[in-house]
DNA sequence: ATTTTATATTCAATTTAGTGAATATTCTCA
DNA sequence: TGAGAATATTCACTAAATTGAATATAAAAT
């Protein structure tokens, strides 16, 4: 369902094609929504249709000269007042769903080397993720406190980002040397 | 698809009825796959059924006095070669998708307390969690480096639950702050 | 001139996941 | 004795995610 409303944010002040939506909805690309939702084209082409139908959000077609038209999505008072609501409701705590663990839980089926090659290979794609994350934080949020409302927000889901990448260094850091 | 393989695991060295498993696949059960995967009963019978069918699984009926029969299921050969097949394999990081994060994300559209209040009951459903998997590495991983190859690599996936749960209290503590 | 890449979108088919309802046995507690 | 809780499982429906294929325009590269 949070699809959803995940589009409804990602176009909250940022109008935006489904192709511009289905790029902010990959994890590295600056101030997106891929820190903490992603999905792919065909997903996100088909919930703006049916958030169009609903009325929630509207489309505006836009004619281009150098590439091939589009249609710009903006999210309509109707949709902005759903989100409220979303917003306003409970959540669960996200439980945790990883396929790493589930191979670790049974190590000892393989060869050793087998699961120590794919922690450094872990290890390595999560450093190289907190890099960006360290990247944007430096050139865009300086200074946290003078930030907007609107961005002190943002800022705060990329900080999450980068507790999140260094949790699992710490993890790989703790447990590499258990399995040598 | 990883549910299929995380029955399989759940199974390694530990047959058990689909009622067992739905219990085990609970995050607040010591030594249990909850740690790292979840699912609701209905999906545990239907995987089970699936793979009995393929012959990935074995079943064999108990008869009870105290309770209503059973079905104990437990990994064939077949199962444990699939399962190697599958470990091997090349898994991607697991992206996060977080709904307080799509929240928060937008969170200037609505009022402080809503967030605040939010933020103060995750933080305390972390602790609470957190709670747990220590108490569970006191009691059955007080001496890591004396274990079983099999609890090495539980107590592996267990520490990663403590290192999620750690980093989710550290950012709450970092951006609450910011939130006032 | 042709291939490749980037932009921009749609449709169909399948698999996987999630929810609600239902059934049956036995124990415990009031 | 009757209600409720724990054990044990199945069926049906719906929603969500994944995958593959297809179409079209225009720029850039070979």
């Amino acid at each position: 369902m949070s699809l959803t409303y995940a589009i409804l944010s990602a176009l909250v002040g940022a109008p935006s094609s489904g192709y511009d939506l289905a790029k902010r909805f990959n994890p590295s690309v600056e101030g997106s929504v891929g820190f903490f939702w992603n999905a792919s084209f065909q997903q996100i082409y088909r919930e703006l249709n049916r958030l169009e139908e609903k009325e929630w959000l509207q489309a505006k077609s836009v004619q281009q000269e150098n590439r091939p038209d589009k249609r710009i999505y903006s999210i309509t008072p109707v949709g902005e007042q759903q989100l409220c609501q979303w917003i306003s409701e409970l959540e669960e705590m996200t439980p945790i769903k990883d396929e790493l663990l589930v191979k670790l839980f049974v190590g000892h089926l393989v060869p050793r080397q087998t699961l120590l090659s794919k922690l450094e290979n872990h290890r390595q794609q999560h450093q190289q993720r907190l890099a960006i994350y360290q990247q944007i934080k430096h050139q865009y949020f300086q200074e946290p406190q003078v930030l907007s409302e609107a961005l002190k927000f943002q800022y705060m889901t990329l900080l999450r980002g980068i507790h999140h990448e260094t949790g699992w260094l710490s993890w790989c850091d703790e447990i590499m040397p258990l399995l040598k």
